[in-house]
DNA sequence: TATAGGGCTTCCAGTCACTGGAAGCTCAAG
DNA sequence: CTTGAGCTTCCAGTGACTGGAAGCCCTATA
């Protein structure tokens, strides 16, 4: 298979690919041409690799739990330990983005939002606190 | 007012500021040792960066909102409308999340975690779905 | 057989918002 | 006069790609 299809199938573009050849995730061979030549298992990797990005794993923990999944020694907490610690990062970053979201839904809100320069959003930036709650 | 003065006051580390400078968002000027010298109105203007950071403003949407703040003709309504976008932003991001976090803790709770290598969550990665849901 | 196109290759640069580090100047205290 | 903190500039790296340029390879059609 050339990048082409593989892209195609694994849904993965054609830059993303090479990229992932650069740092290690893949190693696909060479045609003769100088082409890359995937392999089915070089397709099965990427598709990994595309579901666990999907989810928001790191390439860092792409690359652990790729390597986990070749290992046929692995212990299955391993691969808990990653995910749990993912889920965490993802329950802050969740928790933070909902702070932000209430605090900028009050100010827009209370912005009238007419033609008129008065602002409580500005004003609350300038750290004019009186304004809001 | 040297760098370190208005790092402590406004909350932005010095490299922070003086990147902020290098992208044009703050001016200070300069004394004859070369030092920058800050003004209450430049340390005014970083504490309103600093907020509008913490909201997750980008560095442009910060730029415009300096634009408008120092805009006595503006119209508040052109404040509220990046508001409004940057919130909906925020909510698309938030939904992303819920939906990754969704997925990843019922493969967290579907996995045992125990020295055994069966694992419903690399089972999911690897695209096997026969496996929970 | 010439050529046109699409696909493939590499390499370099840019994104976003900083952050770290090195080399070197300035200033105040002891 | 030295020490050390604080300031300066410049360069490089982060994460995970993405865009673009220059050029080779392959196939189909005129």
């Amino acid at each position: 298979m050339n990048i082409g299809e593989v892209a195609e199938r694994s849904g993965i573009p054609p830059k993303t690919i090479r990229y992932y050849e650069d740092i290690g995730l893949v190693r696909p061979q060479r045609s003769g041409n100088g082409y890359r030549a995937f392999r089915e298992t070089d397709l099965h990797k990427l598709a990994f690799l595309g579901r666990a990005r999907a989810l928001g794993f790191s390439i860092e923990d792409c690359r652990n739990l790729l390597n986990l999944y070749e290992d046929e020694t692995r212990a299955s907490a391993q691969v808990k330990a990653i995910a749990e610690e993912h889920l965490s990062a993802i329950d802050d970053k969740i928790a933070q983005l909902q702070d932000m979201r209430e605090t900028l839904s009050h100010l827009v809100e209370a912005c009238r939002g007419d033609h008129r320069p008065d602002c409580p959003i500005l004003k609350d930036l300038s750290g004019d606190l009186k304004n809001i709650r």
